[in-house]
DNA sequence: AGCATCGTGTGACAAACGTAACATAAATGT
DNA sequence: ACATTTATGTTACGTTTGTCACACGATGCT
């Protein structure tokens, strides 16, 4: 349901929360900061900025703040390979999945619900 | 040698300059009017932009002013294939060309190059 | 000669993004 | 109890992007 489009450093953060689930803005940064040189304040502003958007479910777990992607991984890569697809490469259908094959982000299971759901609206 | 990433209202620009090459501003926004509908100053500031990223290179055509794309189309597109891949997808190689077959933007010569670039760097 | 048109340069302005600092209150350590 | 650390809310600020408007000079039509 989320439908704003994540941008580079949000892309990070959603990765972290698919891969790890519901978790603290500290969990989140220390994970990321493995990765990017953001400082605590940073990972938190995109965290609220995504929640505005839609991409991240913010909840109060006993007083503390725990965030989730607000959009199963699968569906949302869906999606902007789709967008991909057509707005660079200028494809009618989708990218066949096969092609993600050795993708560390998606495993098999996930590639072929990928299939699926991009077959699925193969009627835009 | 351009190398800042296109955003998506300058692909659209370049998608111009690459299917029709040299043009002037006018006509690069007469073509691209049919597909967004920017005014002409949009499309002008856009040009410009382009020209200080390097993205496009402007020329003096006996005081008209032309402008090209600044990197050829297999070029640019790969690079933003490769970085899809990367950043999005997590895959260590690139996506197999094959894949873009259907492609309306890249004809079977133009995938054949493509494979060649992609395949080349794939020691970085 | 005068007016409409076209190309060019320049300025604008809001929203999105990247990247953070500050203040305050609650929790914790000693 | 007091100092320190932590979490939360709020504010900030420069850059990029999407979209244009305006003013000026050259060209061309009447």
């Amino acid at each position: 349901m989320a439908d704003q489009a994540p941008s580079q450093a949000e892309l990070v953060v959603l990765k972290q929360l698919w891969a790890s689930g519901e978790q603290s803005a500290r969990e989140v940064h220390d994970q990321v900061a493995t990765v990017t040189d953001w400082s605590y304040s940073t990972t938190r502003t995109l965290l609220a900025r995504m929640v505005q958007k839609g991409l991240v479910e913010k909840r109060d777990s006993h007083g503390l703040a725990l965030y989730a992607a607000g959009e199963a991984k699968v569906s949302l890569i869906g999606k902007m390979v789709k967008s991909f697809s057509q707005k660079v490469l200028e494809l009618d259908g989708s990218l066949p999945v096969s092609a993600f094959s050795d993708s560390k982000l998606l495993d098999e299971g996930e590639l072929d619900e990928l299939s699926r759901l991009l077959e699925e609206d193969e009627d835009d």
